[in-house]
DNA sequence: TTCTATGGGATTGTCTACAATCTACAAGCG
DNA sequence: CGCTTGTAGATTGTAGACAATCCCATAGAA
Protein backbone atom coordinates (compact mmCIF):
# COMPACT_ATOMS: atom_id res chain seq x y z
CA UNK A 1 0.00 0.00 0.00
CA UNK A 2 1.61 3.40 -1.03
CA UNK A 3 -0.55 6.17 0.97
CA UNK A 4 -0.06 9.72 0.95
CA UNK A 5 -2.14 10.00 4.20
CA UNK A 6 -0.01 12.09 6.64
CA UNK A 7 0.31 10.03 10.13
CA UNK A 8 -2.19 10.52 12.60
CA UNK A 9 -0.37 10.93 15.88
CA UNK A 10 -1.94 10.58 19.23
CA UNK A 11 0.19 12.29 21.87
CA UNK A 12 -0.40 12.17 25.56
CA UNK A 13 -1.13 14.65 27.09
CA UNK A 14 1.78 14.29 28.87
CA UNK A 15 4.04 14.62 26.00
CA UNK A 16 1.74 17.83 24.59
CA UNK A 17 1.91 19.69 27.98
CA UNK A 18 5.81 18.72 27.78
CA UNK A 19 5.89 19.99 24.72
CA UNK A 20 4.29 23.38 25.22
CA UNK A 21 6.28 23.77 29.06
CA UNK A 22 9.62 23.49 26.95
CA UNK A 23 8.54 25.76 24.10
CA UNK A 24 7.22 28.28 26.75
CA UNK A 25 10.51 27.93 28.81
CA UNK A 26 12.92 27.97 25.85
CA UNK A 27 11.23 30.91 23.98
CA UNK A 28 12.03 33.18 27.33
CA UNK A 29 7.93 33.49 27.24
CA UNK A 30 8.28 31.51 31.10
CA UNK A 31 11.16 33.54 32.61
CA UNK A 32 13.50 32.18 34.67
CA UNK A 33 12.47 32.46 38.83
CA UNK A 34 9.09 32.01 37.29
CA UNK A 35 6.44 30.00 38.91
CA UNK A 36 5.18 26.69 37.56
CA UNK A 37 2.55 25.94 40.13
CA UNK A 38 0.54 22.96 38.75
CA UNK A 39 -3.12 23.80 39.62
CA UNK A 40 -2.52 26.38 37.57
CA UNK A 41 -0.91 24.96 34.66
CA UNK A 42 -3.68 22.09 34.50
CA UNK A 43 -6.52 24.47 34.58
CA UNK A 44 -5.03 26.39 32.01
CA UNK A 45 -4.22 24.11 29.88
CA UNK A 46 -7.65 22.52 30.44
CA UNK A 47 -6.05 18.91 32.17
CA UNK A 48 -5.37 17.25 35.64
CA UNK A 49 -2.19 17.37 37.67
CA UNK A 50 -1.25 14.08 36.64
CA UNK A 51 0.40 14.44 33.10
CA UNK A 52 1.71 18.50 34.23
CA UNK A 53 3.26 16.80 37.60
CA UNK A 54 5.19 14.27 34.72
CA UNK A 55 6.23 16.82 32.42
CA UNK A 56 7.48 18.75 35.39
CA UNK A 57 9.85 15.99 36.48
CA UNK A 58 11.13 15.50 32.98
CA UNK A 59 11.61 19.23 32.64
CA UNK A 60 13.20 19.20 36.06
CA UNK A 61 15.95 16.02 34.66
CA UNK A 62 16.64 18.50 31.99
CA UNK A 63 17.82 21.54 34.10
CA UNK A 64 14.86 23.79 32.74
CA UNK A 65 12.92 23.79 35.86
CA UNK A 66 13.52 23.56 39.45
CA UNK A 67 11.26 21.86 42.66
CA UNK A 68 11.52 22.68 46.09
CA UNK A 69 9.65 19.78 47.91
CA UNK A 70 6.06 20.88 49.36
CA UNK A 71 6.63 24.63 48.36
CA UNK A 72 6.63 24.37 44.14
CA UNK A 73 8.44 24.19 40.43
CA UNK A 74 10.00 27.42 39.05
CA UNK A 75 11.59 28.05 35.83
CA UNK A 76 15.56 27.50 36.58
CA UNK A 77 17.22 30.51 36.99
CA UNK A 78 20.45 30.99 35.00
CA UNK A 79 23.30 32.64 36.26
CA UNK A 80 26.37 34.31 33.95
CA UNK A 81 28.82 30.91 35.58
CA UNK A 82 25.60 29.20 33.85
CA UNK A 83 26.48 31.12 30.65
CA UNK A 84 29.85 30.31 30.44
CA UNK A 85 29.37 26.89 31.41
CA UNK A 86 26.90 26.44 28.83
CA UNK A 87 29.40 27.97 26.22
CA UNK A 88 32.26 25.64 27.04
CA UNK A 89 30.10 22.67 26.95
CA UNK A 90 29.30 23.75 23.51
CA UNK A 91 32.70 23.89 22.18
CA UNK A 92 33.33 20.47 23.28
CA UNK A 93 30.71 19.15 22.01
CA UNK A 94 30.97 20.52 18.72
CA UNK A 95 34.49 20.11 18.36
CA UNK A 96 34.08 16.79 19.23
CA UNK A 97 31.49 16.41 16.58
CA UNK A 98 33.39 18.12 14.07
CA UNK A 99 36.47 15.91 14.32
CA UNK A 100 34.47 13.08 13.66
CA UNK A 101 32.35 14.30 10.54
CA UNK A 102 35.77 15.43 9.14
CA UNK A 103 37.40 11.83 9.58
CA UNK A 104 34.11 10.30 7.77
CA UNK A 105 35.43 12.54 5.16
CA UNK A 106 32.07 12.32 3.18
CA UNK A 107 31.02 14.86 0.83
CA UNK A 108 27.17 15.09 0.94
CA UNK A 109 28.01 16.07 4.72
CA UNK A 110 29.68 18.72 3.19
CA UNK A 111 27.41 19.53 0.77
CA UNK A 112 24.27 19.81 3.46
CA UNK A 113 26.44 22.49 5.96
CA UNK A 114 27.29 24.41 2.63
CA UNK A 115 23.52 23.97 1.39
CA UNK A 116 22.51 25.77 4.63
CA UNK A 117 25.26 28.87 5.38
CA UNK A 118 24.24 29.30 1.59
CA UNK A 119 20.82 29.61 2.41
CA UNK A 120 21.82 31.50 5.93
CA UNK A 121 24.09 34.15 3.91
CA UNK A 122 20.62 35.27 1.71
CA UNK A 123 18.68 35.42 4.63
CA UNK A 124 21.38 37.60 6.11
CA UNK A 125 21.20 39.72 3.21
CA UNK A 126 17.80 40.12 3.58
CA UNK A 127 18.14 41.30 7.03
CA UNK A 128 15.99 38.56 8.17
CA UNK A 129 16.93 37.70 12.12
CA UNK A 130 14.68 34.67 12.84
CA UNK A 131 15.65 32.73 9.62
CA UNK A 132 19.48 33.28 10.56
CA UNK A 133 19.41 32.47 13.49
CA UNK A 134 17.26 29.35 12.94
CA UNK A 135 19.82 28.25 10.53
CA UNK A 136 22.24 28.62 12.39
CA UNK A 137 20.73 26.35 14.87
CA UNK A 138 20.02 24.12 11.72
CA UNK A 139 24.03 24.23 11.03
CA UNK A 140 24.88 23.15 14.74
CA UNK A 141 22.35 20.74 14.75
CA UNK A 142 23.37 19.02 11.58
CA UNK A 143 27.06 18.72 13.06
CA UNK A 144 26.10 16.82 15.62
CA UNK A 145 23.68 14.28 13.36
CA UNK A 146 26.32 13.77 11.33
CA UNK A 147 28.59 12.67 14.05
CA UNK A 148 26.45 9.83 13.95
CA UNK A 149 27.14 9.28 17.53
CA UNK A 150 23.59 9.52 19.70
CA UNK A 151 24.60 9.42 22.87
CA UNK A 152 26.63 12.58 22.30
CA UNK A 153 23.11 13.75 20.23
CA UNK A 154 20.80 13.23 23.08
CA UNK A 155 23.45 15.16 25.15
CA UNK A 156 23.27 17.72 22.77
CA UNK A 157 19.82 18.43 23.13
CA UNK A 158 20.07 19.54 26.50
CA UNK A 159 22.74 22.13 26.01
CA UNK A 160 21.53 23.44 22.72
CA UNK A 161 18.18 23.94 24.65
CA UNK A 162 19.93 25.99 27.25
CA UNK A 163 21.59 27.84 24.59
CA UNK A 164 17.87 28.57 22.81
CA UNK A 165 16.63 30.07 26.05
CA UNK A 166 19.66 32.42 26.96
CA UNK A 167 19.09 33.76 23.11
CA UNK A 168 16.11 34.18 23.66
CA UNK A 169 16.39 36.38 27.24
CA UNK A 170 19.49 38.25 25.89
CA UNK A 171 18.98 41.60 24.82
CA UNK A 172 20.57 41.02 21.57
CA UNK A 173 22.88 43.59 20.21
CA UNK A 174 22.71 44.81 16.32
CA UNK A 175 24.71 42.48 15.28
CA UNK A 176 26.08 42.54 11.51
CA UNK A 177 23.93 39.60 9.99
CA UNK A 178 25.33 40.00 6.54
CA UNK A 179 28.50 39.10 8.71
CA UNK A 180 27.44 36.23 10.88
CA UNK A 181 26.38 34.29 8.27
CA UNK A 182 29.45 34.20 6.07
CA UNK A 183 31.54 33.51 9.02
CA UNK A 184 31.05 29.86 8.63
CA UNK A 185 32.95 29.47 5.20
CA UNK A 186 35.87 29.52 6.63
CA UNK A 187 34.84 26.66 8.80
CA UNK A 188 33.43 24.99 5.83
CA UNK A 189 37.01 25.23 3.86
CA UNK A 190 38.57 23.71 6.77
CA UNK A 191 36.70 20.91 6.54
CA UNK A 192 36.76 20.75 3.18
CA UNK A 193 40.55 19.68 3.05
CA UNK A 194 40.79 17.60 6.48
CA UNK A 195 42.50 20.14 8.46
CA UNK A 196 40.84 18.78 11.53
CA UNK A 197 43.15 21.51 14.23
CA UNK A 198 41.92 24.20 11.99
CA UNK A 199 38.55 23.46 11.95
CA UNK A 200 38.23 23.03 15.70
CA UNK A 201 40.48 26.03 16.04
CA UNK A 202 37.33 28.41 13.96
CA UNK A 203 34.76 26.46 15.88
CA UNK A 204 35.98 27.38 19.25
CA UNK A 205 36.68 30.73 18.17
CA UNK A 206 33.22 31.09 16.51
CA UNK A 207 31.40 29.90 19.48
CA UNK A 208 33.78 31.68 22.33
CA UNK A 209 33.07 34.83 20.42
CA UNK A 210 29.55 34.35 20.70
CA UNK A 211 29.20 33.15 24.41
CA UNK A 212 31.50 36.07 25.22
CA UNK A 213 29.21 38.45 23.58
CA UNK A 214 25.98 37.26 25.52
CA UNK A 215 27.98 36.71 29.20
CA UNK A 216 29.70 39.86 29.47
CA UNK A 217 26.30 41.91 28.90
CA UNK A 218 24.81 39.53 31.40
CA UNK A 219 22.18 40.79 34.20
CA UNK A 220 20.76 38.69 36.41
CA UNK A 221 17.36 39.23 38.01
CA UNK B 1 25.18 23.69 67.19
CA UNK B 2 27.36 21.18 66.88
CA UNK B 3 25.35 17.96 66.46
CA UNK B 4 26.32 14.49 65.43
CA UNK B 5 22.97 13.12 64.80
CA UNK B 6 22.28 12.16 61.26
CA UNK B 7 20.38 14.20 58.80
CA UNK B 8 16.65 12.81 59.23
CA UNK B 9 15.78 12.77 55.92
CA UNK B 10 12.12 12.55 54.68
CA UNK B 11 12.56 11.31 51.09
CA UNK B 12 9.24 11.62 48.94
CA UNK B 13 8.13 8.08 47.57
CA UNK B 14 8.98 9.09 44.32
CA UNK B 15 12.87 10.09 45.44
CA UNK B 16 13.50 6.36 47.08
CA UNK B 17 11.73 4.58 44.55
CA UNK B 18 13.77 6.47 41.83
CA UNK B 19 16.87 5.51 43.76
CA UNK B 20 15.60 2.33 44.39
CA UNK B 21 15.05 1.57 40.62
CA UNK B 22 18.23 3.35 39.24
CA UNK B 23 19.92 1.58 42.18
CA UNK B 24 18.93 -2.12 40.94
CA UNK B 25 19.47 -1.31 37.08
CA UNK B 26 23.04 0.20 37.91
CA UNK B 27 24.04 -2.98 40.24
CA UNK B 28 22.49 -5.45 36.83
CA UNK B 29 19.88 -6.86 39.34
CA UNK B 30 17.34 -4.96 36.95
CA UNK B 31 18.86 -6.42 33.28
CA UNK B 32 18.27 -4.97 29.78
CA UNK B 33 15.17 -5.19 28.10
CA UNK B 34 13.29 -6.40 31.66
CA UNK B 35 10.01 -5.33 31.92
CA UNK B 36 9.06 -2.29 34.63
CA UNK B 37 5.34 -2.68 35.04
CA UNK B 38 4.20 0.39 37.26
CA UNK B 39 1.34 -1.94 38.69
CA UNK B 40 3.85 -4.95 39.74
CA UNK B 41 6.44 -2.18 41.03
CA UNK B 42 3.75 0.12 42.84
CA UNK B 43 2.85 -3.44 44.43
CA UNK B 44 6.90 -4.62 45.20
CA UNK B 45 7.23 -1.19 46.92
CA UNK B 46 4.06 -1.36 48.64
CA UNK B 47 3.22 2.05 47.25
CA UNK B 48 1.14 3.67 44.56
CA UNK B 49 1.16 3.91 40.97
CA UNK B 50 1.36 7.73 40.83
CA UNK B 51 4.81 8.04 42.47
CA UNK B 52 6.04 5.01 40.50
CA UNK B 53 5.08 6.67 37.30
CA UNK B 54 6.69 10.17 38.22
CA UNK B 55 9.90 7.90 39.11
CA UNK B 56 9.59 6.31 35.51
CA UNK B 57 9.57 9.14 33.48
CA UNK B 58 12.89 10.37 35.06
CA UNK B 59 14.53 7.48 34.18
CA UNK B 60 13.26 7.65 31.05
CA UNK B 61 15.14 11.10 30.91
CA UNK B 62 18.65 9.76 31.97
CA UNK B 63 18.44 6.94 29.59
CA UNK B 64 18.05 4.21 31.31
CA UNK B 65 14.45 3.24 30.75
CA UNK B 66 12.47 3.20 27.51
CA UNK B 67 8.84 3.50 27.72
CA UNK B 68 6.64 2.36 24.37
CA UNK B 69 3.18 4.05 24.75
CA UNK B 70 0.24 2.10 26.56
CA UNK B 71 2.45 -1.25 25.87
CA UNK B 72 5.61 -0.88 28.42
CA UNK B 73 8.49 0.35 30.36
CA UNK B 74 11.95 -1.41 30.19
CA UNK B 75 15.10 -1.14 30.89
CA UNK B 76 16.95 0.15 28.11
CA UNK B 77 18.80 -2.09 26.13
CA UNK B 78 22.54 -1.66 25.53
CA UNK B 79 24.24 -2.27 22.27
CA UNK B 80 28.36 -2.39 21.57
CA UNK B 81 27.57 0.70 19.70
CA UNK B 82 26.34 2.33 23.17
CA UNK B 83 29.25 0.88 24.72
CA UNK B 84 31.86 3.02 22.43
CA UNK B 85 29.52 5.73 22.57
CA UNK B 86 29.63 6.14 26.39
CA UNK B 87 33.73 5.34 26.26
CA UNK B 88 34.01 8.12 24.04
CA UNK B 89 32.11 10.85 25.64
CA UNK B 90 33.81 9.69 28.73
CA UNK B 91 36.74 10.64 27.41
CA UNK B 92 35.07 13.68 26.21
CA UNK B 93 34.33 14.82 29.45
CA UNK B 94 37.38 13.85 31.46
CA UNK B 95 39.73 14.96 29.41
CA UNK B 96 38.71 18.01 29.49
CA UNK B 97 38.19 18.28 33.04
CA UNK B 98 41.35 17.74 33.53
CA UNK B 99 42.67 20.27 31.78
CA UNK B 100 40.60 22.65 33.83
CA UNK B 101 41.90 21.30 37.10
CA UNK B 102 45.67 20.94 36.08
CA UNK B 103 45.49 24.95 34.87
CA UNK B 104 43.98 25.74 38.42
CA UNK B 105 47.21 24.29 39.83
CA UNK B 106 45.62 23.55 43.15
CA UNK B 107 48.13 21.00 45.34
CA UNK B 108 45.45 20.55 47.22
CA UNK B 109 43.31 18.95 44.62
CA UNK B 110 46.28 16.63 43.39
CA UNK B 111 46.92 15.83 47.29
CA UNK B 112 43.72 14.48 47.32
CA UNK B 113 44.06 12.44 43.86
CA UNK B 114 47.03 11.41 45.15
CA UNK B 115 45.34 10.29 48.19
CA UNK B 116 42.67 7.99 46.04
CA UNK B 117 45.56 6.59 44.15
CA UNK B 118 47.05 5.25 47.37
CA UNK B 119 44.30 3.95 48.68
CA UNK B 120 43.32 2.17 45.61
CA UNK B 121 46.65 0.77 45.79
CA UNK B 122 46.36 -0.83 48.71
CA UNK B 123 43.09 -2.57 48.21
CA UNK B 124 44.08 -3.82 44.89
CA UNK B 125 47.18 -5.26 47.00
CA UNK B 126 44.57 -7.10 49.26
CA UNK B 127 42.77 -8.35 46.39
CA UNK B 128 39.83 -6.02 47.21
CA UNK B 129 38.11 -6.15 43.89
CA UNK B 130 35.18 -4.10 45.03
CA UNK B 131 36.94 -1.27 46.82
CA UNK B 132 39.43 -1.09 43.92
CA UNK B 133 36.23 0.00 41.19
CA UNK B 134 34.89 2.02 44.44
CA UNK B 135 37.63 4.03 44.59
CA UNK B 136 38.18 4.55 40.76
CA UNK B 137 34.79 5.86 40.39
CA UNK B 138 35.84 7.89 42.95
CA UNK B 139 38.91 8.72 41.10
CA UNK B 140 37.11 10.00 38.44
CA UNK B 141 34.26 11.65 40.25
CA UNK B 142 36.82 13.60 41.78
CA UNK B 143 38.34 14.85 39.08
CA UNK B 144 35.20 16.02 37.40
CA UNK B 145 34.19 17.61 40.27
CA UNK B 146 37.11 19.22 40.87
CA UNK B 147 36.78 21.18 37.34
CA UNK B 148 34.16 23.20 39.27
CA UNK B 149 31.91 23.19 35.95
CA UNK B 150 28.17 22.16 37.19
CA UNK B 151 26.96 21.77 34.02
CA UNK B 152 30.00 19.50 33.33
CA UNK B 153 29.13 17.68 36.51
CA UNK B 154 25.56 17.17 35.41
CA UNK B 155 26.38 15.51 31.99
CA UNK B 156 28.78 13.40 34.01
CA UNK B 157 26.32 12.04 36.26
CA UNK B 158 25.01 10.51 33.22
CA UNK B 159 27.62 8.89 31.79
CA UNK B 160 29.03 7.49 34.95
CA UNK B 161 25.65 5.89 35.54
CA UNK B 162 25.48 4.27 32.29
CA UNK B 163 29.41 3.12 33.17
CA UNK B 164 28.48 1.71 36.08
CA UNK B 165 25.82 -0.26 34.75
CA UNK B 166 28.23 -1.46 31.46
CA UNK B 167 30.72 -2.65 34.50
CA UNK B 168 28.06 -4.33 36.33
CA UNK B 169 26.75 -6.22 33.28
CA UNK B 170 30.01 -7.07 31.85
CA UNK B 171 31.96 -10.34 32.80
CA UNK B 172 34.40 -9.32 34.21
CA UNK B 173 37.88 -11.13 33.48
CA UNK B 174 40.73 -11.04 36.08
CA UNK B 175 42.59 -8.33 36.07
CA UNK B 176 45.55 -7.60 37.38
CA UNK B 177 44.62 -5.28 40.31
CA UNK B 178 47.99 -4.69 41.77
CA UNK B 179 48.58 -3.22 38.38
CA UNK B 180 45.17 -1.41 37.95
CA UNK B 181 45.66 1.53 40.53
CA UNK B 182 49.59 1.87 39.70
CA UNK B 183 48.22 3.20 36.20
CA UNK B 184 46.99 5.99 38.01
CA UNK B 185 50.84 7.31 38.80
CA UNK B 186 52.31 8.57 35.41
CA UNK B 187 48.68 10.45 34.92
CA UNK B 188 49.57 12.19 38.88
CA UNK B 189 53.30 13.16 37.81
CA UNK B 190 52.11 14.69 34.38
CA UNK B 191 49.29 16.94 36.12
CA UNK B 192 51.92 17.44 38.85
CA UNK B 193 54.12 19.32 36.00
CA UNK B 194 51.31 20.68 34.70
CA UNK B 195 51.99 18.48 31.25
CA UNK B 196 48.32 19.01 29.92
CA UNK B 197 48.96 17.41 26.71
CA UNK B 198 50.41 14.66 27.83
CA UNK B 199 48.17 13.86 31.17
CA UNK B 200 45.57 14.06 28.33
CA UNK B 201 46.72 11.26 26.52
CA UNK B 202 47.42 9.13 29.08
CA UNK B 203 44.09 9.68 30.95
CA UNK B 204 42.71 9.04 27.32
CA UNK B 205 44.32 5.78 26.75
CA UNK B 206 43.84 4.74 30.20
CA UNK B 207 40.08 4.65 29.14
CA UNK B 208 40.10 3.12 25.93
CA UNK B 209 41.71 0.59 26.67
CA UNK B 210 38.84 0.13 29.30
CA UNK B 211 36.17 0.53 26.77
CA UNK B 212 37.99 -1.32 24.49
CA UNK B 213 38.32 -4.43 27.25
CA UNK B 214 34.66 -4.31 27.63
CA UNK B 215 33.30 -3.50 23.98
CA UNK B 216 35.64 -6.43 22.97
CA UNK B 217 33.50 -9.14 24.41
CA UNK B 218 29.91 -7.45 24.55
CA UNK B 219 27.26 -9.51 24.04
CA UNK B 220 23.88 -8.76 23.24
CA UNK B 221 20.82 -11.05 24.49
C1' DT C 1 11.10 45.27 71.84
C1' DT C 2 12.27 40.67 70.65
C1' DC C 3 11.74 36.07 70.54
C1' DT C 4 8.76 32.10 70.25
C1' DA C 5 4.49 29.44 69.22
C1' DT C 6 0.56 28.72 66.50
C1' DG C 7 -2.61 28.81 63.02
C1' DG C 8 -4.09 29.62 58.09
C1' DG C 9 -3.37 29.28 53.29
C1' DA C 10 -1.00 27.58 49.47
C1' DT C 11 1.47 23.94 47.27
C1' DT C 12 3.05 19.59 46.46
C1' DG C 13 2.72 14.42 47.49
C1' DT C 14 -0.08 10.24 47.24
C1' DC C 15 -3.89 7.25 46.47
C1' DT C 16 -7.75 5.07 44.08
C1' DA C 17 -10.84 4.56 40.29
C1' DC C 18 -11.75 4.82 35.61
C1' DA C 19 -10.65 5.61 30.55
C1' DA C 20 -7.83 4.86 26.41
C1' DT C 21 -4.84 2.12 23.85
C1' DC C 22 -2.09 -1.80 22.42
C1' DT C 23 -1.10 -6.85 21.37
C1' DA C 24 -2.43 -11.23 20.43
C1' DC C 25 -5.53 -14.55 19.32
C1' DA C 26 -9.74 -16.29 17.79
C1' DA C 27 -13.90 -15.90 14.90
C1' DG C 28 -15.98 -14.82 10.59
C1' DC C 29 -15.83 -14.17 5.57
C1' DG C 30 -14.38 -14.69 0.87
C1' DC D 1 -6.87 -21.73 3.16
C1' DG D 2 -5.74 -16.75 3.67
C1' DC D 3 -7.28 -12.37 4.95
C1' DT D 4 -9.84 -9.26 7.63
C1' DT D 5 -12.26 -8.14 11.74
C1' DG D 6 -13.69 -8.42 16.29
C1' DT D 7 -12.86 -9.30 21.15
C1' DA D 8 -10.28 -10.15 25.66
C1' DG D 9 -6.68 -9.16 28.68
C1' DA D 10 -3.00 -6.43 30.04
C1' DT D 11 -0.82 -2.02 30.40
C1' DT D 12 -0.43 2.68 30.42
C1' DG D 13 -2.90 7.37 30.54
C1' DT D 14 -5.85 10.60 33.11
C1' DA D 15 -8.81 12.38 36.55
C1' DG D 16 -10.24 13.88 41.04
C1' DA D 17 -10.06 13.57 46.13
C1' DC D 18 -7.46 13.63 50.16
C1' DA D 19 -3.10 13.90 53.02
C1' DA D 20 1.35 15.93 54.22
C1' DT D 21 4.35 19.69 54.35
C1' DC D 22 6.05 24.28 54.15
C1' DC D 23 6.03 29.39 54.60
C1' DC D 24 4.51 33.38 56.67
C1' DA D 25 1.83 36.37 59.28
C1' DT D 26 0.18 37.06 63.69
C1' DA D 27 -0.52 36.85 68.44
C1' DG D 28 1.38 36.25 72.87
C1' DA D 29 5.02 36.06 76.53
C1' DA D 30 9.50 37.38 78.50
Amino acid sequence: MNSALPQIKNLSIREQSLDTLREAILSGELKPGQALTETDLARQLGVSRAPIREALRILNSEGLAETIPYHGTTVRRLTKTDIEEIYSMRILLETYAMEQVIQKRGSAELQRLRDIVDHMVSAGDSGDLIAVNALDRDFHDALIEMSGDSLLHSMWLVVAMKVRQVMALVNRRNTDLTQVARKHFPLLDAMEVGDVAGAKAILREHIATAGDLIAEDWVEP
